[in-house]
RNA sequence: CGAGGUGUAGCGCAGUUGGUAGCGCACCUGUUUUGGGAACAGGGGGUCGCAGGUUCAAGUCCUGUCACCUCGACCA
């Protein structure tokens, strides 16, 4: 690359519109441009490390023998309809119409498509274990894109599918793509953990997560070190941490509590300890309203409700269901006498004379206890908090955030079933196919490396992920002798390596040239100035606070070392 | 979807009580500079998000609309 000739620009300043350390390097060093919210240009720096992240995606996705395919982004409508996920996706779906208006949506993820591929090979047992992937571009209509290129509407992600006989054989398929999922995010450089994870609406039999750790990052990460627990808070089993309490069971009573309506303000009016409290949460969940009981102080985790009601939809009450539900406002919903079913995380069952709402404006009950109602059901329902007990009792557990980068899918036969995917065995017996999916986000992994890896000056690529390897700098374009070293140095590097190499021969201050070259993640820069007199160029790595100097004529094998 | 904010040159911004648009950076020309984002001089670039309306006159006032951003989507 020739920057006197070639596409380049970079900026001084962070734009406005990007909300992230890692968008703002990548835009101001001219990688990516955004063109709507969370939709984004490739620009050619930006894209050749894509491609290298895809090379190492390819490179272990072989290594296990999966092939490379690539499937239509469009697709028909009624492939979603038959599948029963185009209502799952919902409005996160990107619809449109062909101009005889036939629906068609651009893809969110590609199960159905994949399970139909399968079946042109899939028909006797003889044709499994078999695996397929693709990198392709994913649409999916995020309510509220963020954070450059970690949530976006429009990406490209690496889909791969394993197609089984049985669990043992997914088993073994699921810990080949695992290895391999290890090997490309340890070549990716990314700082990781591996959370268990919901498996979703279609009760897949484990997912697990690879979370880049970073601070931006939109996932809540509970781990427990001295067990090696790792899991995403939407699933992290809570344990019944109190004794049961010994105190007498009261009487309940009712008492006024004007203006007071949140947990905060009953608490602070009735002076007592939020843990005396359990609130009464009214939800639609599928059309269906239910109150969810939890102590004052934890909350709701709605992923343990769904997975609890095998429903697929669940969202805080509106104003006019929660007067009808409780016929009282807004603020003193309660489990006594209330008509709806009603789900009582398993933490209450140790309470005594506890406070709840009385569904009455401006009263609560005290003293309540277990006796004075009916619950539904007792489940684990409440979020875990940091400094909770971990599920396995090894220790408290601490959180971190992380971007998932990568996740690995054991579906099961359930989605087979579903596809009509299935093989006939030994005993001319049909058995479904048992599948696997597993994901990556190019781009994100794009995003949390530069997260990760950054300095004041710029980005600071890996080596083997830098879009620019070796840069050489020219200090003074009007100085033959110089432009004629880095010329051949130039012209030497490109033809005895492979690696990408950049000549800033700009007639540009050597300020400016350091800057963008910082900025952009230039691996090595190699420098050639004064030096010359002596024979000799600069050598400096990114990130490193001096620099080397290198006699012209070592620095092939030099760079050859580097890079090895 | 709810609340708030912002749209003026490639980027970041200013623009008073309405009077036909400016600053910094970037860009072009020239001169002097040349090892960490140069200096001076000259210059180019804008249907002020879009559509209506009020007015002799609208970046500015009014209405609508679109886009982008932030917060919220956990309140009982």
């Amino acid at each position: 690359m020739r920057l006197s000739r070639d596409y380049f620009f970079t900026l001084r300043d962070d734009v406005k519109n990007e909300d992230s350390t890692s968008g703002n390097l990548l835009v101001r060093s001219g990688m990516i441009k955004k063109t709507s919210s969370g939709i984004y240009m490739m620009l050619p720096l930006g894209l050749r490390v894509m491609n290298k992240i895809e090379n190492i995606v390819r490179e272990e996705m072989n290594a296990i023998h999966s092939l490379e395919l690539s499937m239509p982004a469009m697709i028909a409508e009624e492939v979603y309809i038959e599948s029963g996920r185009r209502e799952t996706f919902g409005n996160s779906m990107f619809a449109l119409k062909d101009r005889f208006n036939k629906p068609f949506v651009l893809g969110p993820t590609h199960e159905e498509l994949f399970a139909a591929a399968a079946k042109m090979h899939v028909h006797s047992y003889k044709d499994l274990p078999t695996s397929l992937y693709q990198f392709q571009t994913k649409f999916r209509d995020e309510p509220r894109p963020r954070f450059g290129l970690i949530r976006v509407r429009e990406f490209v992600m690496k889909d791969a599918y394993t197609f089984d006989r049985d669990l043992a054989g997914l088993d073994l398929a699921y810990d080949k793509m695992f290895q391999a999922y290890k090997n490309i995010f340890d070549r990716l450089e990314i700082d990781y953990v591996i959370v268990r994870a919901d498996t979703g609406v279609m009760g897949g039999l484990l997912s697990e997560e690879f979370q880049a750790v970073c601070d931006i990052g939109e996932d809540i990460l509970v781990i427990e070190e001295s067990s090696g627990y790792a899991s995403n808070l939407e699933i992290a089993k809570c344990i019944i941490e109190d004794e049961v309490s010994d105190e007498p069971e009261l009487s309940y009573e009712i008492k006024d509590t004007p203006q007071a309506k949140t947990i905060e303000e009953v608490v602070a009016f009735l002076n007592e300890d939020i843990k005396k409290f359990v609130k009464t949460l009214i939800y639609n969940i599928d059309g269906n309203i239910y109150a969810l009981c939890v102590r004052g102080d934890h909350e709701v985790n709605e992923t343990k409700v769904l997975k609890l009601l095998g429903a697929n939809e669940i969202e805080m009450a509106s104003e006019e269901e929660v007067i009808a539900a409780t016929k009282a406002p807004v603020g003193f919903a309660g489990p006594i006498d209330l008509e709806i079913p009603i789900i009582l995380d398993q933490e209450i069952t140790v309470m005594k004379n506890f406070i709840v709402g009385a569904n009455q404006v401006d009263k609560h009950f005290i003293n309540v206890n277990l006796s004075d109602f009916t619950p539904t059901q007792v489940a684990d329902i409440r979020k875990i908090r940091e400094g909770d007990m971990c599920e396995n009792g090894a220790g408290p557990v601490k959180f971190m955030r992380g971007i998932e980068v990568g996740n690995t899918f054991k579906l099961g036969d359930g989605y087979a079933k579903a596809m009509d995917l299935y093989y006939t065995d030994q005993n001319n017996k049909l058995i479904p196919v048992q599948m696997g999916s597993y994901g990556i986000g190019i781009a994100r992994c794009m995003a949390a490396i530069v997260e990760q890896n950054h300095d004041k000056h710029g980005i600071l690529w890996p080596k083997h992920l830098a879009p620019i390897q070796v840069a050489i700098v020219i200090i003074n374009t009007k100085n033959a002798e110089q432009v004629e070293v880095a010329e051949k140095l130039y012209a030497e590097l490109n033809a005895n390596t492979n690696l990408d190499i950049l000549i800033d021969d700009r007639d540009e201050r050597a300020g400016v040239k350091f800057n963008d070259m910082e900025l952009i993640g230039a691996y090595a820069r190699i420098t050639v100035g004064r030096g010359i007199a002596d024979g000799k160029v600069e050598l400096k790595i990114a990130g490193a606070d001096i620099s080397e100097d290198i006699a012209i004529e070592d620095i092939t094998t030099k760079i050859k070392e580097i890079f090895a």
